[in-house]
DNA sequence: ACCTGAACACCGTTCAAGT
DNA sequence: ACCTGAACACCGTTCAAGT
């Protein structure tokens, strides 16, 4: 039961399962080494600037040789994915809506922060130790509220979801592929926009964009924005907690 | 005005603003062909199946000539994302609840059906004919509500995050990778999660998985989890649009 | 047992040359 | 003006050989 139902290599590592060899020379790195040149790379230039060779390279070693450590560098991809969120905050006293909140909007901020995660992130299930330690803590804020494990998980994946679509939108107006093009804002993308709606086939559109709803000062970025999805969820969750019983 | 704020070119194409050229022999390809080719591909054989060589051969033509239609291959990735979504459900006469579960549940099925959307989608902002018509639909939907466009266009970008989230974890429950590793559904997650956790750790979470949060009988994949989270939303729209004084 | 270096198959993109 | 073919720089991954 132990040996059946393993883990993925890398999952493995990086719980700290490393392999206990024992006969030859002593390995000269670990998974968390290479991880963290990764991610150095890639928040400095992009996802783009993680090459197995130029990761090997920062921890001083031939390409190849990182190949001892990880299967293929879409397990690398999954370390960092990992790895790169911070300790959760601590939920300790805290109400359960505030609690949410930070943690939904620390989530968020992992990602303004490193921008390349949102380039593998969704596809990957959060099993590493740093991922499942953000969804403790999240389940141990919402004792008292009724709600049941897996309404508790449920809520998680959905704030994370959201926490990760905030993000995109926020990166999204700061597009440097739209900068190319003269689009540094929200304000443009607005009257870029209007230029191409027929206002025919897209008359709430249209009207919406000559009404200036891309235009406002900050846009898409605003915090309020943020503020607004995140309580149309946190008005869902408290409802629910008020069918089941738990106290506010 | 019309030049200054202009849109990437691949944008433009997409809204079938193709340059009016004049002299010499007629294009063979237009971006519709080969923004059908790839997603072709990427359905077939994943987002990895899609390379310039592969889409130019599908197509007829040599590599080299795609470049005549795009600039790189990002600005493919972008056309598919926007060419792969179908026409939006007719919201007319539904009421807004209604039109927008049914309008959520598609794009979460557009996902579903096209898994290497995943990997391209969060990025992009929707810029294109067909997702800025699913837009238009769910603003026309939430017309008598009370809620002004910009309201509307972030319970736009809520719901679409949700559909990807509620798609991604679906997709992570199947994914290869874990298949791979003998893990081929939610009860086998869970047991190989609880090797791992340590109860001193991860409390609550450890817990929850020896009480078998992760082994329902379809766990993740579940559709009464993806109404969970959908209703969690919709209550909140609900809220906002009756503090506005709109009619449900 | 760990690491290296050479090698392989493939990739996106450029550019000059053809029509 | 469109398309081709050769070429370039780069990539992830393998494998035999060294220690």
């Amino acid at each position: 039961m132990d040996q059946d139902r393993s883990l993925p290599p890398v999952v493995e590592r990086m719980w700290g399962r490393e392999p206990a060899s024992r006969r030859g020379p002593r390995p000269r790195l670990d998974l968390a080494m290479i991880t963290a040149a990764a991610i150095e790379l890639a928040d400095a230039d992009g996802i783009a600037g993680v090459s197995m060779a130029g990761v090997a390279a920062r921890v001083g070693v031939a390409a190849t040789a990182l190949y001892r450590y990880i299967d293929s560098k879409e397990d690398l991809l999954t370390a960092m994915a990992d790895a790169v969120a911070p300790l959760p905050p601590d939920p300790a006293g805290q109400p359960w809506r505030g609690y949410l909140a930070a943690w939904t909007r620390a989530q968020r901020d992992i990602m303004l922060e490193h921008p390349w995660v949102l380039t593998i992130s969704p596809l990957v299930p959060p099993m590493g130790p740093r991922r499942l330690l953000w969804l403790d803590r999240l389940m141990a804020a919402l004792d008292g509220t009724g709600l049941d494990d897996g309404e508790r998980v449920n809520v998680a994946s959905t704030l994370t979801g959201y926490a990760l679509t905030d993000a995109a939108v926020a990166f999204a107006a700061g597009d440097p592929a739209y900068e190319k093009a003269g689009i540094s804002g929200a304000d443009d993308f607005g009257a870029a926009l209007a230029d191409v709606l027929d206002p025919e086939a897209y008359p709430h559109l249209s009207a919406a964009v000559r009404g200036g709803v891309f235009s406002g000062a900050v846009g898409w970025v605003d915090d309020e924005d943020f503020l607004f999805g995140l309580n149309l969820l946190l008005d869902g969750v408290e409802q629910l907690i008020a069918r089941r019983g738990g106290v506010g």
